[in-house]
DNA sequence: TTTCATAGTGACAAGGTTGTGACAAATTAG
DNA sequence: CTAATTTGTCACAACCTTGTCACTATGAAA
């Protein structure tokens, strides 16, 4: 899968490319708006990680004017890369047709989750390529959406439960802000904290031997979400 | 929480003083680059607010050499006040360890919501990226704001319990003023003394062996309190 | 010693967060 | 097109968090 990065900083962008490929990508590098446009110009990108602070040129001075330039032609879904938490440059970003954001500093796993969110969510393209995930005596599938117990018979996910839980196993033994798995799950602003309760009810009842008192999926109140490992 | 407000053009920089401290902060003037200077040197500002262009001396002639001598000693946010778009400008700014800018003109309005959102970052990004404290017997992960004791159970904290211990641990040993920790736990204006003794009472009672006989929060009476260490 | 500001304690209430059940709207499958 | 499934919304309860009040204890200065 053919991956645009757009990134003046170099040494970012380079650990970006590294990480991507060990991801099952194929990256290709730009650093500033004119020559973004032309690679994309060039290679059939599947997704663009752009960030919004390079260097331009008349008429396409940063990674704003790239987004709204790519969107005229194209529906590629975009990642944006936002230096500051500004709400009004996220907005702005979206506007122009970007699919969601990452607020720097982040880490390059981050981005990757976020990269597989935003494919799974344009329902044109798909990963192929998604291993999956197994802990203690249970496993999870992605791609079939099939959770299975040892000795048990398998459970089919629903989309979002699928979408829930990977990003949870993907992260595993961390604990997610409640924010951070609403925007993977329903992409940036399409979600919310009630519909992210129900989501986590009508998957505990899934995969939980005791949904009453869940081992896999454990809450941190005021934190957020997090997948086995206390 | 102390501001620093270096602007020649009186007038404005009056208008901003009474903005910030109608917003909580309590600001500090001046109006060239020396006292500038030497006004940072003097006072603990938390923030500054710096114009580009103001009057220099021989060796500190512009707002740049302000920011690049005070990045030298200080990792205290900057914002910078630039008179023209100038890509090159604000670039270079940057470079010099700016952490953000505004563009003349502007409305107040604007500018707190910019100081605070840079507040906010620097909190967040440090509280992020920082290892857990380790002290003694005792250790605090700010990222699951979980505090644990050699062979006892780990104890969860509250946001702003969090928010409290991260700042004393940070500074451990230092005894810091009550003024300053109200502004870090609750932003400028946000708090007041009677919070912030509730909030240690209710940490110590979760993290002291003897609440009563509080070891690791003490408090110097009439100056603030302190993490360990006397 | 007296006085006053600062610091600690206990209790309460408003508001927020999380989990739950039921139901309606939207989507998907046959 | 209809039926089943999936998803979003509402209402409610239990619990936690946080600000506030009233009161007591402490310490420094007059």
């Amino acid at each position: 899968m053919k991956a645009l990065i757009v990134d003046d900083d170099r040494t970012l962008a380079d650990l970006l490319a590294f990480t991507l490929r060990r991801s099952g990508f194929e990256p290709y590098l730009a650093y500033d708006a004119p020559s973004a446009m032309n690679l994309f110009n060039q290679v059939p990108v599947e997704v663009i990680v752009l960030d919004i602070n390079i260097p331009g040129a008349p008429g396409l001075k940063d990674g704003f004017d790239v987004c709204r330039n790519i969107r005229k032609i194209s529906e590629v879904p975009i990642i944006l890369l936002t230096v500051r938490d500004d709400e009004e440059d996220i907005l702005r970003g979206l506007d122009f047709g970007a699919d969601d954001y990452v607020q720097k500093p982040f880490s390059p796993r981050q981005l990757v989750a976020r990269i597989k969110a935003v494919l799974r969510r344009s329902d044109s393209a798909r990963i192929q390529n998604l291993a999956p995930y197994a802990h203690d005596d249970v496993m999870f599938d992605p791609n079939l959406r099939e959770f299975m117990r040892d000795g048990h018979e398998p459970v089919s996910l629903t989309k979002l439960e699928a979408r829930l839980l990977d990003y949870l196993m993907l992260n595993m033994g961390q604990v997610l802000p409640t924010e951070m798995v609403i925007d993977h799950v329903w992409g940036p602003g399409g979600g919310n904290s009630e519909m992210l309760r129900q989501l986590v009810r009508r998957l505990r009842k899934k995969i939980e031997l005791t949904p009453d008192d869940p081992v896999l999926i454990h809450n941190r109140p005021g934190v957020g979400y997090g997948f086995a490992i206390k």
